[in-house]
DNA sequence: CCTGTTAGGTTGCAATATGAAACTAACTAG
DNA sequence: CTAGTTAGTTTCATATTGCAACCTAACAGG
C-alpha cells in the first residue's frame, strides 16, 4: 500500500514517469514507430521487427488498453486485425521523431529513411528544437527551469 | 551471427532503434530526467527515484559508457562522484520535453513541475511540435512520409 | 589514533520479464 | 473438404529486475 502510494505521488509529480508507465520500453517505441511507417497487422510487425510472438502481443495489447493503439478488425477477413495509432497515439509523433533525430546525430551517425516532409512544399521537416512563445528555437543557456507559481504568464 | 548480422542492419536502418539501444527504458529515461533536474550523486538518484541500487549502478554505468554522462569525482571528497549530462546527454532534451508535454496531455492530465521558460522573458517554452523548414508548426494532414532519394532539396 | 558515518557501490537470491519454438483456434481459398 | 493463413497462446530456458544485506574506501570528529 505503502509502494502504491509512493507509485501514484509519482506520477503525480512527473509526467516522464507517467508516460513512461505506458510506453517506457524499447518494444513499445519500436512497435509506435512501425505504426508511424505504417505497419498494421500482427505479422507485419512481428516480421519487420523480428520480435517474439508472446512479447509484440503482449504490447500490443498494452498499448491498446492505453489508448495509443485501436483494434480494428476487419470485416472482409475475420482473422485480420489492423493495429491504428489513435490520437493519443500520433501525439507522440514530436517524441519519435526527437529520439529519431537524436540517434541520427549521437548514436547512428547516418540519416534515416524514410523521411518526413511538408506535404506542400516538399521539404524535410526541421530539426525538433526547444522552441520561445513565438517558435524562435532557444539555446541550452537561454533556458531556465522554474517553479510554475513563477510564471510571468498563465499559459495553457 | 546471424542474429548479430540482422541487430547491424536494424541499426542502419532506424536510428530510433540505435537510439533505444542506449536510452530505450524505463530507468534510463527517468534517470536522464532526474540529471536534467539537478540531480548528481549516487545517493540523491537513489532516493529520489527509488530505485534498486544495483540498477542504478548498471544503468549509470551504461550511460557513461555510452557517453550520454559523464563521471566527475569530486577533488574536495573522493568517495563523491557528480553524474553530469554530456552535450549528447543534453541533446536528450527535446526527447524528455515531448515526453513530459505527452505524458502532461495524455496519461497524468496535469501540468507538471518545475517548467522551462526562456530565460530572458521568463515564459514557458512553446510545446514540442513538428515544425516545417520555416519553424511553421505543421498538422498531421501536412505531413508525408517520403524516400529520401525523393527530397526536394538537400538539407544538411 | 580510533570510531562512527558517508558515499558509492557489489552480492545473493527470489520474482518477473524476455525470447525461441511449438502449438491452437478461427478463418479463407481453391 | 484440405491446406494455408492470421493472430495469437503456451512452455520452458534464459535474462533482467528488485530487495535487502553487505562491502570498501574515504572522511569527520574526538
Amino acid at each position: 500500500m505503502l509502494d502504491l502510494e509512493r507509485h501514484r505521488e509519482l506520477l503525480r509529480q512527473c509526467s516522464i514517469a507517467a508516460a513512461l508507465e505506458t510506453v517506457g520500453e524499447r518494444w513499445s517505441f519500436l512497435i509506435l514507430r512501425g505504426a508511424f511507417n505504417g505497419l498494421h497487422h500482427f505479422e507485419e510487425f512481428q516480421s519487420t521487427l523480428g520480435i517474439a510472438r508472446n512479447i509484440l502481443s503482449n504490447r500490443l495489447a498494452r498499448l491498446v488498453e492505453s489508448g495509443i493503439l485501436k483494434r480494428d478488425p476487419d470485416p472482409t477477413d475475420r482473422r485480420r486485425v489492423a493495429y491504428r495509432l489513435t490520437e493519443k497515439g500520433l501525439d507522440l509523433l514530436p517524441v519519435l521523431l526527437s529520439l529519431r533525430q537524436w540517434g541520427e546525430r549521437w548514436v547512428a551517425g547516418t540519416s534515416s529513411n524514410p523521411v518526413l516532409v511538408d506535404r506542400a512544399t516538399r521539404r524535410q521537416i526541421a530539426p525538433m528544437a526547444v522552441r520561445d512563445a513565438d517558435g524562435r528555437p532557444l539555446q541550452r543557456d537561454e533556458l531556465e527551469w522554474v517553479d510554475r507559481s513563477e510564471l510571468k504568464d498563465k499559459q495553457a
